[in-house]
DNA sequence: CTATTATTAGAGTATATACTCTAGCAGTCA
DNA sequence: TGACTGCTAGAGTATATACTCTAATAATAG
C-alpha cells in the first residue's frame, strides 16, 4: 500500500480513537513509523488530510444515497439506507465531533460540506417521496416533507455526540457499535405517525430490531 | 463587579465568539487587560473555567425546565420551554460545539453533563406528558413518548451545529438569532401528528411564526 | 498604625505542535 | 553506467499554550 494512503487510513483510525483534536502530525508519523518529513511530502498540512478523508467520506454516502427515481422503494430499500448511512457515520465518526473547527479551518472543505448537507437534505427527502410511492409512507406536503427530511438529518447527525456524552467512559467500541443501531431506532420513531395502515405493523416490527436493549441503563 | 466574574464573563462572550478551541487563557486575559498570573489565581486551570461557565448553563436550564405536576400544560408553557431552550442553547451556544472535547478532559464535567441530560429529557418527557393532560397533544404510550424526547433532544442540541455548519461564512450574530427560532419550527413539526384536533389549528398557527423566511438560501 | 491576607502584574518556563530543510536512498530509464 | 525523479529520514525551528513564580500593591482587621 502506498504510503500516502496508509496516512489517510492511520488518521482516520487515530482521529476516529481519539478525535481530531488529539492527534497530531507526529502521532500520526509516529504511528506509521515513518518520519514527520515523510508525511509532509504527502501532504501539505493536517487539513489536507482532513480533507482526503472527507472526500472518501463523501463518496461512501454518496455512494450509498442513489435513489432509484424510476421505481417506488420498499420497505428493504430503507432498511439499506438507514444502516448504509449510520455505517458510514460510524466509519467517519470523527469528522462530526470537530466538525465546526475543520470548517473554520478550511475553506474548501466548509464549501464542499454545505453541498454535501445539502445532497443529504435532498436525498432524504426523495427517499420519503420514494417511501410514498411505494406506499410505506403516506404522502406529505412538500413542506412537511422537507421540515421532517430535516429533522431526520439532525437527529442522525447528533446521534454519535449523543452516545459518546450521555453515557459514560464505558465506551469501548462493541458498545458502541450496538449502541449505534438505536440512531436507526430513533429515525424510525420519527416516521412512525406517517406509515400507511398497510405498512404499521411491517416497520413496527423491523423498529423492534433496533430497540435498545437496556431501558437507560447508563453510568 | 469581581474579577472572578469578569473572566467567566469574558470567556463565555469569547468562546461563543471564536470557539473554545481557539481562546486561551492569555486571550481571555488580554481581552480583560489583566495578567495571566490574575487570571490563573482565580482558577487553577481552563477546564475550571469552562466547569464554572458549565453551571450557570445548568442553572439557567434547570430553572427554566421547572415543570409544574398540579396543573396540566397549557399551549403558552409550551411556548415558554422552546423559547427558553434556544435562548439557553444560544447564550451558551460554544458548549456544545466542542462538547466531547470538554468532556473528556474533565471528569467532573462528564459525569454532571450526563446527568443534565437525563433531567433535561425527563423534563422533555414530562412536558409531553403535561401537555396531554392538557388537551394539546395526544396521549401516547411510554415508549414511544420517551423515544420521542430523545428526538426532541437532539434536534433541539444539534440545531445550532447545523446552522452553523449548513450555511456559508454569513453568521453574523443578527442573522443566526432570526435563524434560531427555526430551530423551534423543527422541535413543532415533531409534534404535528401528535396534536388533538382542537389544538392543531392553534399550534400550526404558532409554528407559522417560526417558519424561516427564506426557504433554504444558504451560499 | 501594623500585621495579615487578598489581589495583581508580568516576566518566565516547559511542553507541544505544525511544519521545514537538507541530505541520502531507491527505483527507473536512456 | 549515470542521471534523474520520487521517496524517506530525522534533526531542527518558530510559535503557541497552559501554567508558575516572585514580588509588589491594595484591602482589611486588630
Amino acid at each position: 500500500m502506498k504510503t500516502r494512503d496508509k496516512i489517510i487510513l492511520a488518521s482516520l483510525e487515530l482521529f476516529n480513537e481519539r478525535g481530531e483534536r488529539n492527534v497530531t502530525t507526529n502521532h500520526i508519523a509516529a504511528h506509521l513509523a515513518i518520519s514527520p518529513g515523510n508525511l509532509y511530502y504527502h501532504f501539505r498540512n493536517k487539513s489536507d488530510i482532513v480533507y482526503e478523508i472527507f472526500l472518501e467520506y463523501e463518496k461512501l454516502v454518496d455512494y450509498y444515497l442513489q435513489i432509484p427515481d424510476d421505481r417506488p422503494l420498499t420497505l428493504d430499500d430503507m432498511k439499506f439506507y438507514l444502516e448504509s448511512v449510520f455505517d458510514g457515520l460510524w466509519s467517519y465518526r470523527f469528522f462530526h465531533r470537530d466538525l465546526e473547527f475543520l470548517l473554520d479551518s478550511d475553506e474548501r472543505l466548509r464549501q464542499d460540506y454545505r453541498e454535501f448537507t445539502n445532497r443529504c437534505l435532498e436525498a432524504i427527502n426523495r427517499i420519503f417521496l420514494g417511501l410514498a410511492d411505494g406506499g410505506v409512507i403516506q404522502n406529505q406536503a412538500e413542506e412537511l416533507r422537507r421540515a421532517m427530511s430535516l429533522n431526520v438529518w439532525l437527529v442522525i447527525t447528533n446521534w454519535m455526540a449523543f452516545l459518546k456524552t450521555a453515557h459514560g467512559t464505558e465506551m469501548d467500541r462493541s458498545l458502541s457499535a450496538t449502541r449505534m443501531r438505536q440512531g436507526i431506532y430513533q429515525v424510525l420513531t420519527l416516521e412512525i405517525p406517517y406509515l400507511t395502515a398497510e405498512f404499521y405493523d411491517r416497520v413496527m416490527a423491523l423498529r423492534e430490531q433496533y430497540r435498545p436493549d437496556l431501558p437507560d441503563n447508563n453510568s
